[in-house]
DNA sequence: GCCGTTAATGGACGATCGTCCATTAAATAT
DNA sequence: ATATTTAATGGACGATCGTCCATTAACGGC
């Protein structure tokens, strides 16, 4: 094995420890350090361990192979994201549907959200899920979480109105569109992008549905 | 090698015709047809060679290497992309520019850009692109020319409206970035998605940056 | 018809892929 | 202290990867 260049802050040194969940959580983190830094074509078992500092059996050991592994990482991902989505848009029940429905914009498009790894990641993802069923179900269960977390402030929002539920409908589908547009837009274009004017323009786009509401300091 | 199928439409049967042109070009589409259907990690050498019906040395003397065939492939997208999208949105000098605008949304979420085939493709490349620089050259091609067919209506539409430009730089961004999610959200759900709600969503937002233009029938 | 050119073929090559397992060693039970 | 259990190791394995090239065969010029 490669010396390493921290055997403290590694996980496995030369007298190697045991401990299975470090383990399993190392393997996941250097999976996910590798497709946002090399890509997903080149995270091959060989980068992950080399990155883990661990050897190579412990794929096949704690996932049973690399495939598991990345249906893994996908899911952490998925977890994380909305964990801090969560603890970002956790207003308590005085809070309006409008600061509500900005807070997930906002929390979409902060810094520990919307960033260049995770951008790459989400990316890599996406592009896999359509070959790779593991990693498209983990994918797909995070849009349906912020779909219903928005529809469900929109909702609120288009009864308070006094507007049809087709309203909260087209909003609920205007909003993910434009986030999913804009972490596209950030990744293309990581330096030129805004999150402030990003915030700003999504909600001119919801004082154009709902008149009146999300005004300038909304 | 394999017994073809279909020797007569295959291009290259046991009597090999030789056509150069026609072989790059099977090469090229056979790399888009693997990655719409198989992925980007599982198209391998052997099986774009094995969808031409061509020989492995093929792409070695054509293009010099797996590389540079993903890059022309690349190429070979984004202009089919963008001459679809030019002949779709050829109105003619009288043309207004809410219909300019229309029309460009209209194109790319017609079922000839936005379609199973061309998501995929379009994911695997966005995918990619962060560790292959010749891919991420052409997929931000494409869409530099799509804002700046987008930014000259909406300026003209500013100016005709007496606004600023700062709006028709956020009208360009928040379009852009609707299209690139309506793309996202397409892939994530194939039969569910409506091209006509989409189309109504996006025009809504129009309204509300631009109120008394895009009418319901604009 | 012959010859030079070049498209096309398909196998050989070393490198790397992911999987698996015999072995080692740390933790736990007796 | 000893036996059992199991985390961890790292090399072996066949398969497949992408590249390259000697060979074949279709074409164009004479």
């Amino acid at each position: 094995m490669k010396t390493l260049i921290n055997p403290i802050e590694a996980r496995a040194s030369r007298t190697a420890k045991r401990n299975p969940d470090a383990s399993r959580l190392a393997l996941i983190e250097a999976t996910l350090d590798s497709i946002a830094e090399d890509g997903i074509a080149e995270t091959s078992v060989s980068r992950i361990i080399e990155r883990a500092g661990l050897s190579r059996g412990m794929i096949h050991l704690h996932f049973g192979g690399k495939d598991n592994l990345l249906t893994a990482a996908a899911r952490q991902f998925g977890e994380e994201y909305y964990d801090a989505m969560d603890r970002m848009t956790d207003l308590g029940p005085e809070a309006s549907p409008e600061d509500q429905i900005m807070a997930i914009v906002r929390a979409d498009l902060s810094e520990e959200l919307l960033n260049a790894r995770s951008t790459k990641i989400w990316h890599a993802f996406r592009g896999a899920s359509s070959s790779h069923p593991g990693i498209a179900r983990y994918s797909s269960t995070q849009d349906e979480k912020l779909v219903a977390k928005l529809k469900r402030a929109f909702s609120l929002l288009a009864i308070q109105c006094h507007e049809s539920p087709d309203l909260a409908e087209d909003a609920t589908s205007g909003t993910l569109a434009l986030l999913e547009g804009m972490w596209v837009i950030y990744l293309t274009d990581i330096e030129g992008f805004s999150r402030q004017r990003a915030v700003d323009l999504i909600r001119r786009f919801f004082s154009g549905l709902f008149p009146g509401k999300f005004g300038v300091d909304g």
